[in-house]
DNA sequence: CTCGTTGTAGTCAATCTGACTATAACACGG
DNA sequence: CCGTGTTATAGTCAGATTGACTACAACGAG
C-alpha cells in the first residue's frame, strides 16, 4: 500500500427548479479566489463529522436560505464525483456533485463566501447565449451531467412531482416535462400515462385556481407512493 | 469558507464476470490492518497525479494481473462515492466506487497488499450462505449497489455484450442475462429483441463450436455500435 | 350569452409484448 | 449411417401500449 496523499473533499450542488416554464439552476457569484467574480454551483467542503450527503443537505439549506427546521420538500441525490487533478488550482480537491430538485424556492440568499446568488435558465447557460457567464471550475460539465440525469429520470421515475408544490394540477405537471425536455408531451397521452400509472398521483376533490387566461379549472392532485414508471415515458 | 480537513481518497472496484453461469465478483483477502484476513473489494488510494478513473484502471490492471499494454476488453464506470465518517477506522477515507465488467478473466494474482484473491459468486456473498464471508468496510453495501446497477443497465443498454468474448452466440449472450437477473428471458422474445434492436449485435458468417451436449450450432455475432435498448428489456 | 381558452374523455390504426408452437440443424450412440 | 435427443431458429396470435387524433365539457371575459 502506498502513501495516501491528502485531499480536500467538497460537495457541489446543482439545485434545479422550474421558473416561468424554464428549467433553472441556482448559481452563486464567487467572492473569493480562485475564480473570484465568476459564477459557480453552490458548494463547500465536507466537515470531519459528516458524510457527503449531510454536507450537501447543509449547503442546500445555507444557500437557499431555508429554515433549517422547515421540512424541505424536494429531492436530493448524489450525481457523481469529479476528481481531475487540476480541477482546483489551489490544491487537490475532489468534488462529490449532487442534484437537488425543488418547487419554486424563494429568491436565494447570498452565502457567506458568495458575493451574490441568483437563478439562471439552464439552457441559456449551456448554449452560451449572449450574457450567459462561463462557469467556474468544471461546473459546466457538472451542470451538463446533472441536466442529463434529470432528463433521464423524468422518463422512468415519478421525480417530476418533486418540481411542483402540493397540491398540483396535471397541466402544471406537464409543464415540468415541457421545461425539462424542451418539448411538450402529447396532452392526452401524458394524462393517460400519469393516471394509468398506479400511485403516480392521487386525486383530491378540489380544483385549481383560474389560469389567468381563462379556461376550465383543472383537478388537483398529490404525489402518490409510486417511484418508477414502467414502461418509461419517452421524450418526443 | 471553513477549513478543509484532510481526507484520503480511494477507489474500490466491483469487478464482475460470468463464471459457470453465475455472476461473480473478484475479492481480495486483506493482508494488512484494518480488517486483515477479511475479504474486500480490490482498491487503493488515488495518486496525486491521477483522477479517480485512472486510479480505477490502474487497480483493475494490477488486481487482474493483466498486461498493462494489452487492450482490456470490458467496461469500467463510476458507481458512486461512499463517505461515511467512520467507514475506515484508521482515518477519514472517502471511496469512489467503480463497476467493471469483463468476459472471463484469468485467475487473479494476489496484489501487493493482498494475501489472496479469488472469484466469488455474488448471490452467495449477498445472501450470506454457508461459508460466504462478511466483507470488510462498507463493501457489502457497495456490492449491493453495484449489482443493482448492472442489473438495471442490462435492461436499457447493450452492456451485456461486455460480459462475453467476441465473437459470441446469442445463447451465450442470453446466459449473461440469466446469470445477472437470476431468471432466463424467454428464448424467442429475447432473440427478437436483440436482433430487432439495430446495432446491438452484428452477425458473422461463422458458427460456434459444439455445446458439449449436442445440438445445433449457433451463429456467431460481434458487438454492434448501439449502446441503448429502447424500449428496455424487462426482467421476468 | 357567446366566444376563446383550457381541461377531460374517447377513438383507432400501428406497434410491441408475452406466451406459445413448429421446424431446422447438429452430435452422438448404437 | 440412421434414429433420437438436444439446441438453435422461425413463426403465430391475442392482448397491451403507443402516437396521433377528434369530440366534448367547463370556465372567464367582454
Amino acid at each position: 500500500m502506498s502513501e495516501h496523499p491528502p485531499f480536500a473533499v467538497a460537495v457541489d450542488l446543482a439545485i434545479f427548479t422550474i421558473r416561468d416554464g424554464a428549467l433553472s439552476v441556482l448559481l452563486v457569484e464567487r467572492g473569493a479566489e480562485p475564480f473570484a467574480g465568476q459564477w459557480a454551483l453552490p458548494g463547500g467542503f465536507v466537515e470531519p463529522d459528516e458524510d457527503a450527503e449531510q454536507a450537501a443537505w447543509r449547503e442546500l439549506r445555507e444557500e437557499t436560505g431555508l429554515d433549517p427546521s422547515a421540512r424541505f420538500s424536494g429531492h436530493l441525490e448524489q450525481l457523481r464525483t469529479y476528481s481531475a487533478p487540476d480541477r482546483d488550482p489551489r490544491m487537490r480537491v475532489v468534488s462529490v456533485a449532487h442534484v437537488a430538485l425543488a418547487p419554486d424556492l424563494p429568491e436565494p440568499q447570498a452565502g457567506t463566501d458568495a458575493a451574490d446568488a441568483r437563478w439562471w435558465v439552464v439552457d441559456d447557460l449551456l448554449s452560451s447565449v449572449d450574457d450567459a457567464p462561463d462557469l467556474a471550475f468544471d461546473h459546466r460539465q457538472i451542470l451538463l451531467d446533472a441536466r442529463e440525469r434529470v432528463r433521464a429520470k423524468l422518463e422512468y421515475t415519478t421525480l417530476a412531482t418533486e418540481f411542483v408544490a402540493e397540491p398540483f394540477t396535471l397541466p402544471e405537471l406537464r409543464r415540468v416535462y415541457t421545461a425539462v425536455w424542451g418539448t411538450p408531451p402529447d396532452l392526452g397521452n401524458f394524462r393517460r400515462k400519469v393516471l394509468g400509472t398506479e400511485g403516480f398521483v392521487v386525486p383530491t376533490d378540489a380544483h385549481g385556481s383560474p389560469t389567468g387566461a381563462g379556461g376550465r379549472r383543472a383537478l388537483l392532485y398529490r404525489r402518490g407512493s409510486a417511484t418508477v414508471v414502467s414502461p418509461p415515458m419517452v421524450r418526443g
